[in-house]
DNA sequence: GCGTTTGCCTAAAGCGTTTAGGCAAATTAG
DNA sequence: CTAATTTGCCTAAACGCTTTAGGCAAACGC
């Protein structure tokens, strides 16, 4: 009996490739090792159980996206860092709309603290060396922006701005210009 | 045999109490049997399938989340109706996290068009009443808006914004302050 | 080549979904 | 008030996904 060659990494990366074909969670273990021609029992060698597997493809997805997310800044500040860095999250997210979703999974504290997440903090907090952001008014900021660009895409995804005027790329664009707009312009707060 | 009485009605809203005590994806349809008393098979009469029932919990949590918002909004203008109204969403997403994750579902494009997210777009517009914005740049608003609440709350449901320091509260009311700015002073397109 | 490790298998139990068909309770009509 | 009808919940059964236990054979290390 010729073996498949089975293995974690192998399984996490079909795992994601069925995600963004099927959605991530029709991601099913049956389905997997019917890709591989192979019976469900012998993953759970490579994998712990289903929710293991959807871990690891989240965790893989947040790699990704924090590597291409690493390419975009390098090389540019401001405006056109803000732009180029939100631009991998919504372009991810229309590539590969299984991993993006397997993005927003919730992961248990120590995974998260493991997880390239940190990566997209630290980015974040490096596009805002290009406006004048001291702490803890910096946190707010990196919040703020990792709300919009998951918020956004979330909603974009899920159909919310379809079917009606202006297009989204249009409120994509104007989204940025709001955003470069509010940090160079970042309020105190008002007496309250 | 005494009859349990089923509807519709009282399914979706046990529905949604489980959603908030279990997890949105962990309501089935055989928990929902559980607590009535009922063998599986009888939910079928009032609900299609679990798509179905799952649907139904998230156009109740809409139209909740809905009432409340029209409730927090009238009588108020400008920055005080922006917090009230941006208030609702995380209080709720808080009391009620499962029903809060059922607004995230993603619905058919006719199921969407005849839920109360409707009523939440025409709210927001109401709001930015208080400011001075005209069409296009409406529109981008309210979905910058939606995907500002939309987004912060599902990270900080997720644990994004716990064990740092500063708290999320703080990071809250600074974001209300950061949108009342950004509304008031909203940007004209740059020259491209 | 031989022993050990590793990889995939068969088998089986458990649980959730969904459909079909039936009996009894509730409702309506005469 | 009883008879006919509708409605509500049932039993039964098929099917799919998950997970564990235990086994045989291929690959690897010496």
């Amino acid at each position: 009996m010729a073996r498949a060659g089975l293995t974690t990494e192998r399984l996490t990366r079909a795992g994601a490739d069925l995600a963004d074909e099927v959605g991530f969670d029709h991601v099913t273990a049956s389905e997997l090792a019917r890709r591989f021609d192979v019976k469900v029992a012998s993953l759970y060698s490579h994998v712990r159980n289903t929710h293991d597997l959807r871990t690891r493809i989240a965790l893989l997805a947040l790699e990704e996206l924090a590597d291409r997310a690493s390419d975009a800044v390098a090389g540019r500040a401001g405006k056109d860092a803000l732009t180029a860095f939100a631009n991998v999250y919504r372009d991810y997210a229309r590539e590969h709309p299984g991993r993006a979703a397997a993005t927003r999974m919730s992961l248990d504290p120590e995974t998260a603290a493991a997880s390239a997440g940190v990566r997209h903090a630290q980015m974040t907090r490096a596009i805002l060396r290009g406006y004048d952001l001291t702490e803890p008014d910096q946190t707010h900021a990196v919040r703020l922006l990792g709300s919009v660009f998951h918020g956004y895409v979330s909603l974009e995804l899920a159909g919310g701005f379809s079917h009606s005027a202006p297009d989204s790329q249009e409120t994509w664009t104007r989204t940025m210009d709001a955003l470069d707009a509010l940090l160079r312009n970042w309020p105190t707060p008002p007496t309250r």
